[in-house]
DNA sequence: GCCGTTTTCGGCCCGACTGTTTTCAGTCG
């Protein structure tokens, strides 16, 4: 059982105990202990074995008790006891914006609602705004609301659709008649978000494949079942599919189900030039074709192998998007990707002294053994309250126990960093003379998400004029599958960017990937320079590293077009420090 | 429910925004 699942426990076991209007301090106390054990950088099933659960701060007794019981049984009584008490809905209902546990439980109390649905209905048939606090607006907001949830398709983040990859290929290349098992789909070319975990397997038995499936802990029931192709319901909500491959069209069938649709309907151009045809049984001679036009099939070795016989360089899988990438593997001028090892340091990190998990020298040991050159502290200013943002007087005491760690060591170094809220007319959160302190500021929105387009763009705008400022973070605000950025002119915000010779971040949490590759490209292209910044707040999130490489890679970028793989010299140079 | 050189009770972070009100409750980050 991973920390995250035991988190979420947590996470609706509060949930359920708002919506039934339990004291406030208890709620956030296992909100917090959710937050803990999430955070924490071994497995709680680990902590739990050496019995040490109940000494992690905001882990007591009670809520020890409740963990070890989940790790014993994989289930817990309180929780569900209140899912039988508790309507179905309730917690679909607090999800949404602008409803939290009073008002859910204003609609249950006094129209019976128990579901989206019936929500819906019922500010449909307006009676939402005969209700006490409730008015017209936030009637037609609720519905608008659950209209939008109903048109978007289930996503979900890569890193589930990655960790569980990791998991079922290791469960399923143990079984016996498995030869291979590599993922697939767009979890393989690291899209931002997925429908669904694709595998392609290559096994002697599938029958026994199946069985293995059906029993695995977090398989929930096989949907469909043919010859090739399983469809599974996993405990993650996260559809699974395995498709089967013979042992001589593995590579080509990883071709064709690695997509996307796009690439592919390019790609089939290239086959064709051969005779050959690409379809889900491998490749195969092209329908109607003299049989002189068709290149004798080869025996396929690798993935590579097949764009080679096609006459173009291998195309890694997240460039397959249907653009420019076929013209530029066939002119042998594809660029050399930036890499995760490429990355020398991390420009965006929280430390404990605001919200973050660990202790500055906890993420400094970490960035070592990751074997970064540097690593910014960069806590939250002050007056974001919730997150612990730095006083004034904080911060320059974390500087100087920064100057303190930095000097024992040889080889690496901890810069001086701040995320300082853009407030909501532009100004920032601390004076020029503190910002002036820092070797890099790290400048971003936390607050006002309402604000309409020309005010947000300003207001981020005069942020960028602000001489300290280094980088922009997590420019858009959106968090995926959860709400859009805020209203903003990412073009004229990019194009300032450039011409202050700005740095915008591509944040790598999973939740975020913010910018997009899109947004990259035309950052780079007004001349705004790129770097990859996990903003991570513990020890674990600092690998999340691979998904803002990720992102610059489906941005088609190199090593040299991303400042934080700089040695600390040049990149001292740019931040002008 | 957790925590304690303020230690077994009584605290536990807060400020802004929104839509609803006519002084505020609920939500959010």
């Amino acid at each position: 059982m991973y920390n995250f699942e035991i988190a979420l426990a947590l996470e609706e076991l509060a949930d359920l105990l708002e919506f039934q209007g339990e004291d406030f301090f208890k709620i956030r106390a296992y909100r917090q202990a959710a937050r803990t054990l999430a955070r924490h950088p071994v497995p709680v099933v680990e902590v739990y074995r050496q019995k040490k659960l109940a000494g992690l701060p905001g882990v007591g007794k009670n809520i020890a008790a409740k963990v070890s019981e989940l790790i014993e049984k994989g289930y817990m009584n309180k929780l569900e006891e209140l899912r039988r008490q508790v309507p179905p809905g309730v917690r679909e209902m607090m999800a949404l914006p602008g409803v939290g546990p009073k008002r859910a439980r204003l609609f249950y109390d006094h129209l019976g609602v128990q579901t989206l649905d019936d929500l819906y209905r019922a500010a449909q048939e307006k009676k939402l705004r005969r209700l006490p606090g409730i008015g017209s607006k936030t009637e037609f907001a609720i519905r608008q609301h659950i209209e939008r949830l109903k048109e978007t398709p289930s996503i979900h983040l890569l890193n589930l659709a990655r960790l569980l990859a990791r998991e079922m290929i290791a469960y399923l290349g143990e079984l016996p008649g498995v030869q291979r098992v590599e993922i697939t789909g767009g979890t393989r070319r690291w899209e931002e978000t997925v429908s669904d975990l694709d595998l392609l397997v290559q096994t002697t038995d599938w029958e026994t494949l199946a069985e293995a499936l059906r029993s695995h802990p977090r398989v929930v029931e096989i949907l469909e079942k043919d010859e090739n192709r399983l469809q599974v319901q996993t405990l993650w909500g996260l559809p699974l599919e395995v498709l089967r491959a013979a042992e001589d069209n593995f590579w080509p069938l990883l071709v064709y189900s690695t997509g996307n649709k796009a690439h592919l309907q390019k790609l089939q151009d290239f086959f064709a030039r051969r005779g050959w045809h690409l379809c889900e049984e491998g490749v195969k001679p092209l329908a109607g074709v003299a049989a002189e036009a068709i290149a004798p099939l080869p025996q396929w070795q690798d993935e590579e192998q097949v764009y080679r016989e096609l006459g173009l360089q291998y195309i890694v899988p997240e460039l397959r998007q249907g653009g420019e990438e076929l013209v530029l593997a066939a002119a042998g001028v594809l660029p050399r990707l930036i890499e995760t090892g490429d990355i020398k340091g991390d420009l965006h990190v929280h430390s404990d002294w605001s919200d973050g998990g660990a202790s500055i020298e906890q993420l400094a040991e970490r960035a070592r053994q990751k074997g970064y050159e540097y690593l910014a502290i960069t806590d939250h200013s002050q007056s974001l309250k919730v997150a612990r943002g730095l006083s004034i007087e904080q911060l320059q005491e974390q500087y100087r126990q920064i100057d303190r760690l930095n000097a024992g060591f040889s080889d690496f170094t901890l810069l001086k960093g701040m995320e300082v809220d853009i407030k909501m007319a532009g100004e920032l959160d601390y004076p020029d003379e503190i910002l002036e302190q820092a070797d890099v500021v790290v400048a971003s929105v936390h607050s006002g998400f309402q604000q309409e387009m020309p005010a947000m763009t300003r207001r981020i705008m005069q942020a960028i004029e602000n001489p300290h400022v280094d980088i922009i973070g997590h420019l858009t605000g959106r968090m995926l599958g959860q709400r859009p950025g805020y209203q903003l002119d990412v073009e004229k915000v990019l194009e300032l960017a450039g011409k202050c010779g700005k740095i915008l971040e591509i944040n790598s949490s999973p939740e975020r990937l913010d910018l997009s590759p899109p947004h990259v490209r035309r950052a780079l292209e007004h001349g705004a320079k790129i770097a990859v910044n996990t903003d991570a707040h513990d020890l674990q999130r600092l690998e999340e590293i691979e998904y803002g490489v990720a992102v610059a890679r489906r941005a088609g970028l190199t090593r040299e077009q991303v400042v934080n793989t700089l040695p600390l010299a040049d990149l001292r140079h740019i931040l002008r420090r």
